[in-house]
DNA sequence: GTGGTCTAGACCACC
DNA sequence: GTGGTCTAGACCACG
């Protein structure tokens, strides 16, 4: 499993793993019954605090994603791709939300939103295939 | 000049009237040249530390947005109104990339981004009607 | 006799009418004996508080380069002229000496000072026959 | 990393802290990628109150000279070092600039205008040495 | 009256 | 341990 820390980012470094690890498993990087690493071992992958990484686990536990298996480690449940899944179109949906209703308290109109997003849409496509 | 402050948000107090500030400059309900509200005053009147406003509007000097004038007060820039302006438009459309790319990421194609996007639209539409 | 205010600049209102009174006195525009305008009219005519007219007055006269004389107003003292030189030159020469401590702090050899200075002598020549 | 803080001078402590630091960068004291002192540390050290040096720390953050890393505390940026490198060139020549403008309006010619530079280089060259 | 600075002490999230 | 935010109350210079 490959995860990209960014300790400048505004986003705690326990949640970037908890986000990516949910990533993982909604781009089926991560199966279900797959044995994910050791706290240790990825605290040194990462160069991070070992707390951090318990951190993300115990979150990841919490929602069902992860499960400890005793004398093993911990393995991806049966129902995480489900909830990554559901988790991660609700989010969008919100955030998406959330920028709709700052665009019109700014005042622009549905059409100049509708271009914007267009427009964003355009280039992020021709990010893409770069 | 009315701002609303919800101390128990994410958002820290100060960003709020910040915000608050640019947005009643956007929307011009403060002219450039204007005396904006005293930092005791405005302090009493959110029912908020005096330092906090102090934070608040220094900020917005920092940002050239307010300007202090001796023993009178703060006054709105001449370039605050342009200021704010393309501001709150770049980061909306900043937003709007980031949640764009985040459902590229997820797998979601154009079509149910766009459907998001619109389904979105109308619901917002609606709750403004209300 | 016309001074110019500056409420945004960063020194204070009153510092600034004390200077430019000093500076018409070295440059005679004002000369000893004469009367200045009494404190309500230059309050007027810059419009500035009069309290702050007031301060810049007494300073004036704490250091002897004005005097009040009853029931006239204020004149310019025999000794005015002198001061007000002596004192330009000398804060001249601090001034530059504080610039030149800095210089040298920051590492900049007399060179590279040399340089600078003979730069800007050029540049300010340059801007004056605009 | 040494601070002297002078409580009573004209310029804020936090000012001062600021331009230390600073200081400290451009002459390679503090390489980027270092952390520097925490807020309390410093604070303890500068026998200041801590939000005093958050505040200045916070300047710092603003003008992208240090960043926050979570937990870790406070470290130099990639860019700290040409920030303030280019900014004390551009205070100094500006400074320069201001009191040039000054001796050029008191009547001060070019020829006395040097001489005042040598006799000034000259003093603070002799009291370096002492 | 105004803003600018500083102190003292508190609580929080993060590592 | 770290920085980030907030409160409470003080003193100063300026107009």
């Amino acid at each position: 499993m490959f995860l990209r820390i960014n300790p400048a980012a505004d986003i705690p470094i326990y949640e970037q793993i908890v986000r990516q690890v949910k990533f993982a498993i909604a781009s089926k990087t991560l199966m279900k019954g797959e044995l994910i690493p050791s706290v240790r071992e990825l605290a040194k992958q990462l160069a991070v605090n070992p707390n951090t990484v318990v951190r993300a686990y115990r979150q990841l536990q919490d929602e069902e994603i992860l499960a400890s298996r005793r004398g093993m480690g911990m393995i991806v449940t049966e129902r995480a791709l489900d909830h990554c899944h559901t988790q991660r179109v609700d989010m969008i949906r919100l955030r998406l939300r959330q920028v709709l209703e700052e665009a019109e308290q700014s005042g622009l109109d549905q059409a100049t939103v509708r271009e914007l997003v267009e427009s964003e849409i355009a280039q992020l496509k021709h990010d893409i295939h770069l």
